[in-house]
DNA sequence: ACTGCGGGCTGATCGACATCAGTCCTCGAC
DNA sequence: GTCGAGGACTGATGTCGATCAGCCCGCAGT
């Protein structure tokens, strides 16, 4: 069972908060049916697409985009091992977004039916897959937040800690720094800047001391000053102990 | 039966896109415990508070939102009559928004255990319920686009044509227009602007014969113009049909 | 009847960030 | 070794929208 933990993030993400029974780990692991691969760049969903399939990310990071009609780009979320691809569209019937692999991926595919079986015999199951998708949506809330009424800066540091926390929830991470396959450009997306600009606030930042992203790593040089300067509060990621012990 | 429908936004807008059975809408019914009422600013939840209760608001609008520590605030949503209040942070323990009344409301508490156990015994409510939370989800989505991607003008067209058309739902707007009790400050926080900007904007919205916002009533002067704008997508509001029917 | 206040409205000014137009560097293909 | 592509990086210029300052109106309170 510690093996499942291990090689599955997304059963060390769930135990995190709430702790798990054997049972439900297996039930957990009976979820991952196909496993597929999809290569950098080639989206897995498309915008309109109907009645796709849900995915569990097993390795590499993927984003959820939309496209307006001038072309530019949102993007909305960055997805890391153990996160769920798609989960919120597949009762829609209709993907409102796109999702696009930033590196290669691995994947198992979940079918809707199978989740909420899962969810009527495992009711500590459902909770936690629900709470996954409370943090989620308040994490794009944070997004939101962060765009409307951060400046570049704020924002920028903001995103990276935030990025930080989830990592280190999976092992993928410190308040070192973290490994990091996003360019300048999938920033500017992601923040709603120009990539001209994130390069420019990336310096400043850099220059004051607080953050150094360079070669795909991001190193935290004063985390404790950073989180200050970007107001970052991690209330909705924290969780001193499992709920429901 | 057809009462219910009428007096319940709730039952009206979920109707609309699952059949429900007598079944269950006395389900819904059920759901609706005491019944209390909130005055205009004085807030229902503060972020960071702790094991708050859920609502379904009744009557009167809404908005949830969060507040930087400079004392900046973005309004995430609003809400009208039929949507749930604080719904999402009731799994997370910790409250991470803050709900204020816009204008007088009333409102019914929903207690977690009450909405677990309906779901556990009609599933059907509960893919309905599942299906509200990720069209708010969806819109949550939709508005982080706008303020990242759109410009003022196109961000506040598509914003109150998304309103129109969510009280429409609800029998409170038409194509036509709506009455709209919120105020240019509500606007520039929920957009991401200022006041003033916001006031601007209207007055090129109005003199660009597309729309009109005076003495708390939107009038769409043109409406297919307006949609195409803004760049209105309603894939996620519409449903031709019922689904599950 | 005066006063204060909240909301709508407007002009002038300023700053943050986009856009344009590049350079430099690395890496893989041929 | 050259070529081309992609990513990081930079300076000059322009624009969108914030901020400041102030006016007008309708309304509630004394």
């Amino acid at each position: 069972m510690d093996r499942i933990i291990e090689n599955r993030p997304l059963a060390r993400k769930l135990g995190t908060f709430v702790a798990l029974s054997e049972a439900e780990l297996r039930m957990l692991e009976g979820l991952h049916k196909q496993r597929r691969t999809f290569v950098a760049g080639r989206d897995l969903v498309h915008q309109g697409q109907a009645d796709h399939a849900a995915y569990i990310l097993i390795s590499g990071w993927a984003c959820s985009y939309k496209i307006l009609q001038d072309g530019e780009r949102q993007i909305v979320d960055f997805q890391i091992p153990g996160d769920f691809l798609g989960l919120r569209s597949i009762l829609l019937h209709l993907s409102d977004h796109s999702i696009e692999p930033v590196t290669d991926i691995e994947v198992t595919e979940v079918h809707v039916s199978d989740l909420l079986d899962a969810f009527s015999r495992t009711p500590r199951l459902a909770t936690a897959v629900l709470w996954a998708a409370s943090r989620d949506e308040a994490m794009v809330v944070e997004h939101l937040v962060g765009i409307g009424r951060r400046d570049a800066a704020e924002r920028m540091a903001h995103f990276l800690l935030e990025l930080g926390a989830r990592l280190s929830l999976i092992g993928m991470g410190s308040k070192a720094g973290y490994a990091c396959p996003l360019t300048q450009y999938l920033l500017a997306d992601a923040l709603g800047l120009s990539a001209v600009h994130v390069n420019r606030v990336l310096r400043e930042l850099r220059e004051g001391g607080m953050l150094t992203f360079r070669d795909g790593f991001v190193k935290f040089d004063d985390y404790d000053r950073l989180v200050k300067f970007a107001d970052f509060e991690l209330t909705y990621l924290d969780q001193v102990e499992p709920l429901l012990a």
